[in-house]
DNA sequence: GACACTATGGCACTCAGTACCCTCTGGCAA
DNA sequence: TTGCCAGAGGGTACTGAGTGCCATAGTGTC
């Protein structure tokens, strides 16, 4: 009726459903919120919403299908590098995502926090990252000595220090810089499995050596982090 | 009414219910199954099925809730040696319940395989597995520095590992032995995490040291099996 | 104006999960 | 014996998510 402006374009369904959804959310909590109490509130029909959201959980996860299509994106055009630091760098696209909306991303930690069955759907999200950065690997060890393992493990790797990284920062309300910790979680993995196509890149002659000492009760992540800084990759 | 020998103590329904509806999602598929046929292919009340499990994804894993506790006291017990081999033993109990029933595994297997929801319900017990064993790392590790982050990593990279080993072995059919794929996965992980304490609880002196010579291209993850068999722990 | 295509609403249905109450059974005490 | 209690299981009705099908309205295009 009393649309304001004129050439408003009225704002897409799907971004009015979740806005909506997360509003009655945070208000009356997850459980206590039906889908018809949505649909109400957005003022459309109830068969829309499963037409825009598979579930009612989707619509607490509106953005992050997009994040993956574009960690995807990042990962095929990705060129050579060190493979690890290539898919550390495609997980910070998570980050960047949480980070374009702090007070969003805060409310949702929280929400999520305290609802269980949105704990398990941010599982399955995760996962799914988890396989895309795994399979990016598995082709750049395709061949190696267990390359399909070490593939697995480096992707969960990256994915808990990045979420530790990120949970820090949530938890601090989306205070400060949330790319702190989670580039020195990240820069932590890195520095214990990356390392193979890096030295290679450098044009240095291969028969160069590095000769590290260290106290030998050291522990073994410190022993790396000082094999870094001899190879100059701190 | 006939019912055989006598003192044969009738099976208890939890599990009389589990095999009823195991059978059922072979058959039929897990979807396909409503929990009216399984409590009528039990011979029992619809209530009942509710009562030993919370959901129907639940009849599907009726021995992780027992496995999660022995876990915990495992952990709960485990004396103070280098936590990350202790943590990969308890990984192995896990293995150890997949491989008491070889046949069921892999039947659950390929059943969890298909259906995406079981696949979700599987991460949210997989993600359990996984916080207990951080949380026993982050104690073992609290007041290090990075502590938590470390904790929260290797408990990722020995669930992956773990689960890397275990498909291997599901994916062939449950043939041969589970813990060989097992434990050399493990065993990368903890040459890469461990050695902590491993050292320290050596009598060596401290101001012992190693020297490690190494090719400046090589990948790191091979310079660290070289420093492990330097310091003797291959 | 007929046609087609897309977005949306409405309705009815299935089924998981829950709340409440009933029955049956086996003790156990007066 | 009677009365009482407790615990296991059964039955019924309800809520609410998710789906399938069809109707309707808007927006072009020929």
């Amino acid at each position: 009726m009393t649309e304001a402006t004129r050439p408003a374009k009225k704002a897409p369904m799907r971004e009015v459903l979740a806005e909506a959804a997360f509003q009655l959310f945070l208000d009356r909590g997850f459980e206590q919120t039906t889908v018809d109490d949505i649909v109400a509130r957005a003022g459309v029909g109830r068969r829309s919403f499963f037409r825009y959201f598979p579930s009612k959980e989707d619509a607490v996860f509106p953005d992050h299908e997009r994040c993956l299509a574009d960690m995807t994106a990042f990962l095929e055009e990705a060129d050579g590098g060190d493979p690890v630091g290539t898919v550390a760098d495609a997980a910070r696209l998570v980050l960047r995502m949480y980070a374009a909306n702090p007070e969003f991303s805060v409310q949702r930690y929280r929400l999520t926090r305290e609802v269980p069955g949105l704990r398990t759907y941010e599982l399955s999200v995760v996962r799914r990252y988890e396989r895309t950065l795994a399979g990016y690997l598995r082709e750049r060890f395709e061949g190696e000595r267990d390359g399909a393992l070490r593939a697995e493990v480096i992707a969960a790797s990256v994915v808990a220090a990045h979420n530790n990284g990120l949970r820090t920062w949530l938890r601090s309300g989306g205070e400060g810089d949330p790319y702190a910790a989670v580039d020195h979680a990240l820069g932590m993995v890195r520095g214990v499995w990356s390392g193979a196509d890096q030295g290679a890149a450098l044009p240095a002659a291969e028969d160069e050596v590095v000769v590290m000492v260290a106290p030998k009760g050291a522990p073994m992540w410190q022993v790396v982090q000082r094999i870094e800084s001899a190879l100059g990759q701190g």
